[in-house]
DNA sequence: TTTAAATACTACTAAAAGGTAGAATTAAAA
DNA sequence: TTTTAATTCTACCTTTTAGTAGTATTTAAA
């Protein structure tokens, strides 16, 4: 029950420059100020670039700058794109697909936190991580 | 952000256990009714009764029953020994530990879905499983 | 125009999760 | 007392996720 490593290395790093909009940053800086390894990070930056978060500049002051304004990048935009996201229709047991009419045991418990889950994910966007008190 | 094929194996197994309790399952009858491949699920059982949810008889004519009533076995007990739980303060972007002082960018949109999902999963025990109406 | 500093590509290694094989042990039925 | 059917143990194999290595490509500064 928690992302996975990519999933949340690319919310931090995607937050990160979101708070430092304007400015190219590149993949060294990128490793070392958010402490991921440097080979997996341009893996993710690479996988960024391609899926439309993130537009890169190659060659000597290349760098990395956000696609669009932070307001239209979701969490569960990213989530998605990794693959790390909740279906509504997924059974939490893992028995096919679970509704109303053909559920599992836990189906009505689970209903209201999936939802507030789904909720959190699609109303949150890059925005809500300006300032500077959080921690990168 | 899914439970992993361990837990979700062991809440089945338990769940349709206790739903069939006063008798004795081998491992075949579990493995069979819920389609789990039998050499894993053996491994699983094996796990459970030295955590002591299941107490085993060996030999002709054994098989597994539950240690203790079935309003005593919460969903957060099997996940806590399957290690498939989300700690109060785990960090949900990998960052270390999260509070209210030392926050990442999510940690307030967090708080009150990590509740619900804490809270469905004390609350509910294998007495709830019981009823034909379920998946298995 | 050469060099330096950046991203991108291809291919690999390591660790964790999921799953399998086979023999040892146990205990009741035959 | 032998056989059969069950659990348990040890060791392995497979797949997925996480991470690394090295080279090719790109582009601006020197």
């Amino acid at each position: 029950m928690r992302l996975n490593n990519t999933s949340k290395y690319a919310i931090r790093i995607l937050s990160y420059i979101a708070n430092n909009n304007q400015q190219l940053h590149n993949a060294k800086e990128l490793s070392e100020t958010l402490d991921i390894p440097y080979k997996f990070l341009t893996k993710i930056m690479t996988e960024l670039t391609k899926s439309n978060f993130i537009i890169s500049t190659r060659g000597r002051e290349g760098g990395y700058t956000l696609s669009r304004p932070t307001d239209e990048i979701t969490i569960m935009d990213v989530l998605q794109n990794f693959n790390d996201i909740i279906y509504q229709k997924d059974c939490l047991l893992g028995i096919g697909k679970c509704d109303g009419s053909n559920k599992c045991g836990l189906h009505d418990q689970w209903v209201k936190p999936k939802k507030l889950i789904k909720k959190m994910f699609e109303n949150t966007t890059l925005n809500d991580f300006k300032g500077s008190n959080f921690k990168i």
